[in-house]
DNA sequence: CAGCCCTCTGAAAAGACTTACAGAGACGGT
DNA sequence: ACCGTCTCTGTAAGTCTTTTCAGAGGGCTG
């Protein structure tokens, strides 16, 4: 407290000064002008050599990092993208958040990922949140209107849909092919010689169970019936529609996640029924659990490349490229123990 | 294009400018001062009601918003935190996450999590990364070590460190008591009549495993003997080390969590070892999978109330007020299916 | 009726950067 | 020797908001 000088002015003279180092503190250390640190920090060249290693060096010195805000306001970007994911509970979610990070780390952006918890309005607010804030956005399976993912393209160019395909809206998109995927598993079943199965239905409105059902209705034609059962997509969901599946009793339960399957594998071995003995049982994503199942579940992969794919598009579109894409990702069936060929005397009984 | 004005020119007076709305176009349009607009957006009061209106209006018709850069430039907060997770692919985190997640915006926060995908060094540049972009930053079990622990505490004083206690150097944190929890469980399994066990570990330096293995010693005392098998903390893991930690002939095999449990549940199975008729197997942590697992398993719940008083201290740290509390949220039991007594002759063998 | 205080509003500074533009110096060519 | 050009550097404007301070006006009190 005695050091005679007013600590209030000239801090940047002095390290100790209690402001923030900022540009003008490396400048006046360095002997240049802002423009030049601005010019080495950002690496953009120009600067001779010599200059450039002073700067830096008082840079390091005083221990500066550029402002984020001061360069987001400044240029406008952020080098930050957002995802927002209905629920990070579901591992397949994860799958494809790790490869979108992989790949934006890669080009030197961020990835900040909200979860919106399972609700659609806390989906728009987060998603309303992230765009005005980061450069771009990567919506995962939203559940949300119509109308309120509208509202978002129109705010943004910079969105990128997963695993919804909304076509009145024109959104670049990457998403699974669960029809196809699904149709490929009932052939497989069909195959082994399934003819009568119950489909556990996975989220009421989301995209992807339309998707998959009308996979399984397709298979219909080719001698395949399925009956529908409505669960949620959850582990829980599955136990507690498993036993009505079971009621029908059908050959085989086809289940719209993996989530699912697992939850009702549990409920049928505690009712007894064995797996895949007396009935075969599917899943869909191939999250990491599914292969660890006791039996292994046979189930549909498709996440592969869909994080990259994504990227992709957005960093076209963070490039000024308007796209207006929108890519099914190709969806295929992976065989484990959980499906088996149906006993003889069910299928004679038909 | 008659309009007969250079567009160029009091662009605000249209709203048919190209650039953004900005808090100039609002005051312009409502007849005040941006000061005033400033003052209504914020809600800070001191504005007289009609004028309040009038510039709400101009605001809602313009379709302004606040610039997320400026602001933050100004006020010097994002009123956003971070959190950085070394691996979202553990459904444990994401109780944690969802806890936090929901206190923080209950509070007008929000949190971004970012994955460090196992990676200690990728969580060091992203918690430097959130640290200077964001008001605070939450590190879950991070596998960095103290040094750069010690970089990031020096950086920041809204650091908060969850499951992992790092007394050499001070940050608040919280985390489970794993020691007291383990310790909890083998008493569980000793009075079932245990007396021979494996611990099938975690990551070899973690916070948790030490603090999991320090109570399984513990445990020594009253009569629980267990050998230790490293395993890494997956599911994987857990498979992998099923095999290994059976060849001992426990009565019990002892998880380093759910995961690890769920994989060595497996592999038994595959070995055709019945649990818990042939040997208990336990877990840590309490996902949801573990409810569900057949049989479902005996682990230990702990991490309900973690995120909230995560943040709790977060909060307080935002609020100004250094905190110094390290503390342990109790760990408790919760007894399922793959824990019983083991079979008389195996206990009467030893 | 004067003075005081209170409420409301606006001007302007502060916050930390980027970048367009201009200018200085060096160097080569004629 | 002069001019043009090129490279490097600095000045200053632009990005958008918050917040302090001062001032205007109105009402109340003594």
């Amino acid at each position: 407290m005695t050091d005679g000088q007013s600590p209030r002015k000239r801090a940047q003279t002095s390290r100790a000064g209690s402001r923030r180092v900022n540009i003008q503190a490396v400048a006046d250390g360095a002997g240049v002008s802002i423009a030049t640190v601005s010019r080495v920090m950002s690496g953009k060249g120009g600067v001779s050599e010599p200059l450039a290693e002073r700067v830096r060096r008082a840079a390091a010195e005083l221990g500066y990092r550029p402002s984020f805000a001061a360069q987001s306001l400044a240029t406008g970007a952020t080098r930050m993208v957002g995802m927002v994911v209905p629920n990070l509970a579901n591992p397949y979610f994860y799958d494809v958040i790790k490869d979108v990070n992989v790949a934006a780390v890669a080009d030197g952006y961020q990835l900040a990922v909200a979860d919106a918890n399972e609700d659609p309005r806390a989906e728009t607010e987060l998603s309303e949140s992230f765009l005005h804030k980061l450069d771009g956005l990567l919506l995962m399976s939203p559940r949300m209107d119509v109308p309120a993912l509208r509202a978002i393209a129109q705010a943004t160019d910079h969105l990128v849909l997963l695993n919804r395909v909304v076509p009145e809206v024109g959104i670049p998109t990457i998403a699974i092919d669960s029809m196809s995927g699904m149709l490929e598993l009932c052939g497989h079943l069909h195959a082994l010689g399934h003819r009568r199965a119950v489909y556990l239905g996975g989220p009421e409105h989301s995209w992807s169970n339309t998707e998959r059902l009308r996979g399984i209705r397709q298979a219909g034609s080719f001698g395949l019936d399925v009956a529908e059962v409505s669960a949620g997509g959850t582990i829980a969901a599955g136990y507690d529609g498993a036993e009505k599946a079971w009621s029908t009793r059908p050959t085989a339960i086809i289940c719209h996640n993996d989530l699912v399957a697992f939850g009702a594998l549990t409920r049928l071995q505690e009712l007894g029924v064995r797996v895949p003995e007396d009935v075969s049982l599917t899943g869909f994503d191939d999250i990491p659990f599914a292969s660890y199942g006791s039996p292994a579940l046979t189930t549909v992969a498709g996440q592969s490349g869909v994080g990259a794919a994504a990227w992709g598009l957005m960093k076209r579109l963070l490039a000024g490229h308007p796209q207006n894409e929108i890519s099914l990702v190709p969806a295929h069936v992976v065989v484990r123990g959980s499906s088996a060929a149906p006993r003889a005397e069910l299928v004679a009984a038909e």
